[in-house]
DNA sequence: GGGAAAGAATACGGATCCGAAACGATCGGA
DNA sequence: TCCGATCGTTTCGGATCCGTATTCTTTCCC
């Protein structure tokens, strides 16, 4: 179906998922972090630091900085590509589908009762 | 209507939506900020310091911070309370006004074509 | 009037972030 | 082989963020 969100229907929706993020007690994404996050498990493999600082329209050392944090968060994992050893994959974990599913489940509920 | 986003729909907006917030050249908000600015702006005023750390389950502090970064982007001000001289009224501004309509408008757009 | 309580801001030390620039490692073509 | 291009990381100075604890003003109430 094609999904008929109007404005305040829509900032409803972005205010009740953020304002459960914040809540919930872990420490947040920044914008960039989630985008990251969600780019890397809703995009096909692979993906790397150089692609994903295009994607996203900001530096390398942004990209490797996010990667850094989320990696200590058990989000995502990266390793070498042993085809063209310049190259680093960035991988999935199981936290990070958990936390990416969570993401998913959490939209959906708040989307079911928005104001008409 | 009540919306019926499925989790890959739910996460396929989420993660365009960012994307558009972290390309757009803006620096990015923090979830606080976002949580804070729609706050103010979907819910009735007035908008206290206190209120918004208790809404946001956050420190005081994180808000005053929060409202100085804000206040510089100019999306939001603050003024005292003129009948109790010890809180802070937290207020709207154009500039801020004209953010959140465009969010609004972004995550619409975004809803608009979403995978079946 | 005086002290407790409330509200917001400030100080602190530590962590993270930013973009730009420099740095190694690796690859690939002449 | 060697030299340029590519890829990711590191470094730099400066800004922001965190939570805790403290400070300052104002209000409330006995």
């Amino acid at each position: 179906m094609t999904t008929e969100l109007r404005p305040l229907q829509a900032l409803t929706l972005w205010r009740e998922v953020t304002l459960d993020l914040v809540r919930d007690g872990e420490p947040d994404l920044s914008a960039r972090q989630m985008a990251i996050l969600l780019t890397i498990y809703l995009e096909p493999p692979p993906h790397t630091v150089r692609g994903l600082a295009k994607r996203l329209g900001v530096t390398k050392p942004a990209i490797t900085r996010a990667l850094d944090t989320m990696g200590k968060m058990a989000l995502v994992s990266r390793r070498r590509d042993e085809v063209d050893r310049r190259n680093v994959i960035v991988q999935r974990t199981v936290k990070g589908a958990l936390s990416v599913e969570r993401l998913g489940d959490l939209v959906v509920a708040r989307s079911k009762d928005l104001p008409r």
